[in-house]
DNA sequence: GGATGGGTTGAGAACCTTCTCATCATCCCG
DNA sequence: CGGGATGATGAGAAGGTTCTCAACCCATCC
């Protein structure tokens, strides 16, 4: 009996002098492990029945080092993109004998070294993670050379040799936008977060050195600047007044920077969003502005998101494979964790689909013929 | 140097020697417990820094039997519902120093029961659970009665004497329906998953002594039962064409069910949905048919989402406290973590808030004189 | 000056597994 | 029938921490 009085759990030992045999013997038919003749392996079945025997794993993951637990820094679990890769990742691990330890860092870095921390303290087996500031991945690179393998997600950093799953967020960008100027549009709007507006950020993206690898950028630069190379391509100039930062990732920041956008003089005829909550901020501008779509503005937003069908005009999107991209980077976490060293890490990216449907007409506004 | 030629992690006795004490007070010095001296703490802390040295505390866990983890099972993760209330659960845990195990139901039974049997082995401390099925919580109770508490979350069970937390969706259906009832509308539908469609389940909702105690309703019945009671307090004969269950949890199916209802001969012409889920198919079907909301039909919606501001006109809903949801039920559950013997478990009825938007008019269809 | 008591300290057990290794029985084959 | 391979078994170490306990120091108090 424990102190509180309730008969203490069943352990290897009990379970083994239940079954007549030794300890080691026990584990071995309970584990899988080594090698049992048939006659041991039911006994010990049977008194690990009797005793509701239950397993404690921890104890077996102090001796084998591995936890079969891969831990998960997200940003915000609460968005619909973090859940669904979530969902797409715990599905894969879970498949594959893994449990997911998660974590929030909120974008900011202080958080995610103490989530990183935290996961190495409880000795996960490997991380999935999306960097907050890709230039700032010294931790990662520490938890990985001291043998805990990490995979980017949703942001490629090129300061970190990683497995990295992504999407090529400018060429997506670049496609859109490119869309609107092709119909027409030469007041094209962008509302981006971006967290820290540094002055030099537009220099940096305008270098086209750095614009070759887009390992230096966040997501939101790299939409960014997909978005200027769209105009420089079309040969259509870039307004500065359109380029609308929040600086804060938050939907309200996005509604204050689109009704201020939409109150120029001489407003933009068509907005380019650049993620789910940019999206939600802006619309809920339009909509109370009770501008029409797509007649006085087009609207092409970044991530397909339920509502995008229950609005009308139903909106144009860039749709990401979220749940896929959790998933295939759950997918090399594990291939590496089983094989120690399979090939060189790599930088999968995967496709985005331009779904067109009613938000976007050509500037002067009809609507396109087809509407679904 | 371990075999993989990478240097083995310094582990405590590795500090201990380093600072010249034994590995007890080194352990001392660096777990916080027990007493010592400021000059030991010093040295010890300045070898920890030295060897890089990083406390492993799955043995910890092994030898003081805590794993500061709380599991959680969720039917689904990708659900705004789960998602925000993770995030409380989430938040709140991290504050008291803990982390958080996360797995998904799928609102199915077994993989419920394998969730909570994985989670056990992981040897988690507590237990947050959205069960499947009200009436088969053994799995849980044996849990609780081996030493590890549950939390009930969103769903009560009586079988189970546990902490819950959740809303009285009796009273707020009931709340809904009522309003819709007292502006003249007599066909009211109700679109509702409701997993199981045994028939004798009507009955059981009609049968007033188990309507009284709801502890053996799932959150579908609870509403489903307000809706019925709503429609018997107002004199309302109840139509059974207007009651769709879709019997499977998925957005099309209540898509499917809601173009069924609205091309009766004699329409509702005001509709009721139970969930998220049933809200975004419904809300399909709506729009897809082009009925004039609030006009021709009125619309109330369980749960507030961040896209029923987005459609015009907004939604009325029913909103309930999630976040908070999420965030109490993992402060009771650290509660009685900490407190081995605290009170008798009970049960939290959160409120809710009927939030009155622009998609409820009075039955012929005007639309009322505030719109917002 | 001895008793009391609080703060420090280290030895070693404990937690619950897995793993190594030596032992032993069995079997196959020449 | 000897030699070697194969498979089953148990003793005991290992993994990295926390905890118990006895010993010790030193100050205080009578």
């Amino acid at each position: 009996m424990t102190p509180s009085g309730r008969p203490r759990r069943a352990t290897l030992p009990d379970v083994a002098a239940l079954a007549g045999v030794s300890t080691a013997a026990a584990g071995r038919a309970l584990g899988g492990y080594g090698s049992v003749s048939e006659d041991v392996r039911r006994r010990v079945a049977e008194a690990a029945r009797q005793l509701d025997y239950r397993a404690n794993r921890l104890a077996a993951s102090v001796r084998t080092g591995r936890t079969d637990t891969i831990g998960v820094v997200c940003a915000d679990i609460e968005s619909p993109f973090f859940a669904r890769a979530l969902r797409g990742i715990s599905d894969v691990a879970r498949e594959k004998g893994f449990s997911t330890l998660v974590t929030n860092s909120d974008e900011d870095l202080a958080s995610e070294r103490e989530a990183v921390q935290l996961l190495l303290h409880k000795q996960v087996d490997g991380i999935i993670c999306a960097p907050a500031d890709v230039t700032r991945v010294d931790h990662l690179a520490r938890a990985q050379s001291d043998g805990t393998p990490v995979v980017l997600f949703d942001r490629v950093s090129d300061r970190l040799e990683a497995d990295a799953v992504v999407v090529d967020g400018m060429k997506a960008a670049y496609q859109a936008v490119r869309r609107l100027l092709d119909l027409g549009h030469r007041r094209v709007a962008i509302v981006t977060e971006l967290r820290q507006p540094r002055e030099q950020d537009w220099a940096r993206l305008l270098d086209p050195e750095i614009a070759a690898s887009p390992g230096e950028l966040s997501p939101s630069e790299a939409r960014l600047l997909g978005y200027l190379r769209a105009h420089w391509d079309a040969g259509v100039p870039v307004r500065r007044e359109l380029v609308r930062r929040t600086g804060t990732y938050a939907a309200d920041a996005a509604y204050q920077q689109t009704r201020r956008v939409l109150a120029l003089k001489n407003p933009p005829t068509a907005i380019f969003t650049v993620d789910n909550l940019m999206t939600v901020g802006a619309y809920r501008a339009i909509r109370e502005l009770g501008i029409a779509v797509p007649d006085r503005l087009s609207v092409v937003a970044f991530d397909d998101l339920d509502w995008t069908v229950l609005v009308s005009p139903a909106l144009t999107v860039i749709a990401q494979p979220v749940y896929e991209m959790g998933a295939e980077a759950a997918r090399r976490l594990i291939r590496r964790l089983r094989d120690p060293q399979p090939e060189p890490p790599a930088t999968l990216f995967m496709d985005v689909a331009l779904i067109e449907r009613e938000s976007v007409a050509p500037v002067g506004g009809q609507t396109p013929a087809t509407p679904r």
